[in-house]
DNA sequence: CGACAATCTACACCCAACGTCAGGTTTACG
DNA sequence: CGTAAACCTGACGTTGGGTGTAGATTGTCG
């Protein structure tokens, strides 16, 4: 319609290119996530880019064992103007507390990562021996 | 009592010793992660050390993420003989695909360690900023 | 032996993170 | 202008990982 609307995405087209279904992307807003870039009259939501930016970033944060709330903390940093954050001493807790699980993580991480490689390494040999009665 | 017992704990000890509810460590049990190394008579469950062990194993593959079922699949890898253990395969299969997830993961959590290292400092810039007006 | 703590089973309930379904509106197309 | 596709909201269902509670049993201690 309008020239505004004409470079914006609708529901549909955002989820499918985010890899999540409309119903996640209207759960995500309720949260606070996400929202869409206009929404006048009809009701439909209309999204640009950055909504697809944010919804790849809230995947990563997820894999990291991040939950929905943790998210909603720390989301902004990626894409507000940092300058205009309000409460920036809580900010900075939350991301010194998070940096602390990351590094612990991490090195759990890592521990895990040799321990699979040896058992994968154990399993080699053991089928190869089963095979070889 | 018996002599065979007096080396063995409650559940109320385990529970406390793991940090985990007695509700948990049933729970655990129905799906297979823990048992009691006795049990006869009056259904009390007795553990040995063993058992606090498996509890502080899965507590640590849960911080990495793996569900209580992908938990369960590679447990005894820890606490069974390897060379008695069924379907190795299948196991190897689910340490390969295990690994190359963490392998993701860890990049995934170093970049993301950056992010936060970066934005911490970014904070703190702002902080000082704005007290120095 | 009585009292009280620890444990047992079974069922119900909770939260996060969605998915499903139903009924109603909006938009695009021929 | 009719119809189909896309969208809307709201209520309810589901899965994973537990927690709460009741009522009964077992163990311990003076």
């Amino acid at each position: 319609m309008g020239s505004v609307l004409s470079s914006l995405m609708q529901i549909g087209e955002l989820s499918e290119r985010a890899g999540v279904t409309h119903r996640t992307i209207h759960y995500y807003e309720r949260l606070g996530l996400v929202r869409p870039a206009e929404r006048e009259g009809s009701g439909y939501r209309y999204y640009d880019e950055s909504a697809l930016k944010r919804l790849e970033k809230i995947a990563a944060l997820k894999r990291l064992g991040l939950s929905l709330d943790d998210i909603a903390a720390v989301i902004d940093l990626y894409f507000a103007d940092a300058t205009g954050i309000k409460g920036k001493e809580k900010v900075l807790e939350i991301l010194q507390a998070q940096l602390s699980r990351t590094e612990t993580q991490l090195q759990e991480l890592t521990a895990f990562k040799h321990d699979l490689t040896a058992n994968i390494a154990r399993m080699h040999a053991l089928i190869a021996d089963a095979k070889r009665k």
